[in-house]
DNA sequence: GGTTTTGTTCGATATTATCGAACACGATTT
DNA sequence: AAATCGTGTTCGATAATATCGAACAAAACC
């Protein structure tokens, strides 16, 4: 994105690859299987570990000898977590909404071309508890990203469909730039965005933007449900419940410094 | 803790390191700061903050070009997280813990000398959320700690008594080894632990281990409650609603394989 | 507009991570 | 039980590469 001309430490890079290897499919993964995974040799890979293990970033199974992510990571990521105020102002109106619908309700940051979640709450039905937060989506497929974007600045949306990837994750992905534009019209105007499937089939949800006093987006609340619960005529009634929230969120942020993420 | 001659890294070490330094008291921090804080000129630094930030670890604040903890630790936490089906099996008993004293409760696992949330549930008054997730604390001032100790087999306990420093936390923190044991061997007689303002003043909780299939302790879980809510009689009784609570969740855990943690 | 603090650039030096083969360990198989 | 397979670990030589400090540039401050 900038054109920081820095460099790149090569064994840092290569230590972070590692704990990119590790996803929800592997958990768990043996030496060879990260060297393999990484193209390195394994007394290369030996040291990585180590050092990421002797950090708590990796722990060691003992029943498999196999490594898998380590605390560390979470006590960081709470930090990550509360500097957020956002959080703090937002969930008592998301849990408010969480009630009043009984579905599943997010607040997402942007990154890039990623929606991250950094708060959820889940309708009383739905017991899944796993932990999402933290998870990415695509701004261009979800209703928090379309709502995000649509109140951004127009150079910044013709910047973001200028250089983004429209990867479509379902038929129902909006891969045509102007075809785009014209949805994040439509969100301008009836104040919410939806998403009918466009980024997991059978999931609908809707999105309202988060707006700092300076009427910047800084981040994006929904609701999504899953198809059979969603009819047509819900969509609107969920979608003005979502954009009443988000404002009533929006008019507690008076974030006279910074929080703009 | 073990003989594993392992190397470490240097620049992999300190680019943890700088992770590091982050905390809640200074979320946000310049390059000049992170180099006195890990005593390393710039130049070094700046490579390492470079690779951390192009993945994600790190993320620059635009108003004051500050650096701060980036999303990707999150991401990575929610992996770590739910790793753990312990945390899937124990979830609505936690949730029916917390409805039934309306007080916060905790999931904990034990990793070296501290005892690490991975969940929490606030009762219906406190509204502070995941926050915490990923805290630690140490093993020897908590009622989680104590509760997990107590039911290890015997040699384990001694080693962990000869090795660890009983830091004092507050006045009442135990830091006499004979005391200690002698304090555990209640917890086992009675099945619940008890900390009494030795963790932090004002702070009392009570907690049970939770057991695998072997007896062994896996985890364990508490009640923290406020000193002004948790009279004497009400130590009893949360204690035996917190042993029972754990006692059906060791019940659930058949784990054949592994979750040892 | 001048001053101070902060972040970035650059190239020479020597530290240090890398590599591959050989070793040791455990698990599984016949 | 013996043997095999796969796995993780050790080791020293090599060359790559991270480090460093000073000089530069750029904000922030007053």
């Amino acid at each position: 994105m900038a054109n920081k001309q820095g460099k790149l430490i090569g064994s840092v890079q290569r230590a972070l690859d590692i704990l990119d290897v590790f996803n929800a499919r592997n958990p768990e993964l043996g030496t060879t299987e990260i060297a393999g995974a990484i193209h390195l040799p394994k007394s290369t890979v030996a040291g990585l570990i180590y050092t990421l293990e002797v950090n708590g970033y990796l722990e060691q199974n003992p029943e498999n000898r196999k490594y898998r992510l380590g605390y560390k990571l979470a006590e960081r990521a709470g930090l990550f977590l509360n500097q957020y105020d956002l959080r703090r102002v937002a969930a008592p109106h998301l849990l408010a909404l969480r009630d009043a619908c009984n579905e599943s309700v997010n607040l997402a940051l942007r990154r890039g071309s990623d929606m991250v979640y950094i708060e959820r709450m889940h309708g009383t039905n739905t017991l899944g508890f796993r932990s999402e937060i933290g998870k990415r989506e695509r701004v261009h497929s979800t209703a928090l990203g379309k709502a995000y974007l649509a109140f951004l600045p127009q150079p910044e949306i013709l910047d973001f469909v200028a250089h983004h990837d429209f990867e479509p994750l379902t038929q129902n992905t909006i891969t045509d730039a102007e075809l785009f534009l014209a949805d994040l019209a439509c969100v301008r105007e009836r104040g919410y965005a939806i998403d009918d499937q466009e980024n997991e089939l059978g999931g609908r949800c809707v999105a309202a933007p988060l707006l700092n006093f300076d009427g910047r987006p800084v981040a994006a609340i929904s609701i999504s449900v899953p198809l059979q619960r969603m009819p047509d005529t819900r969509v609107a009634e969920l979608g003005e419940l979502v954009r009443r929230t988000a404002a009533k969120i929006s008019r507690r942020l008076g974030l006279p410094h910074e929080n703009v993420g």
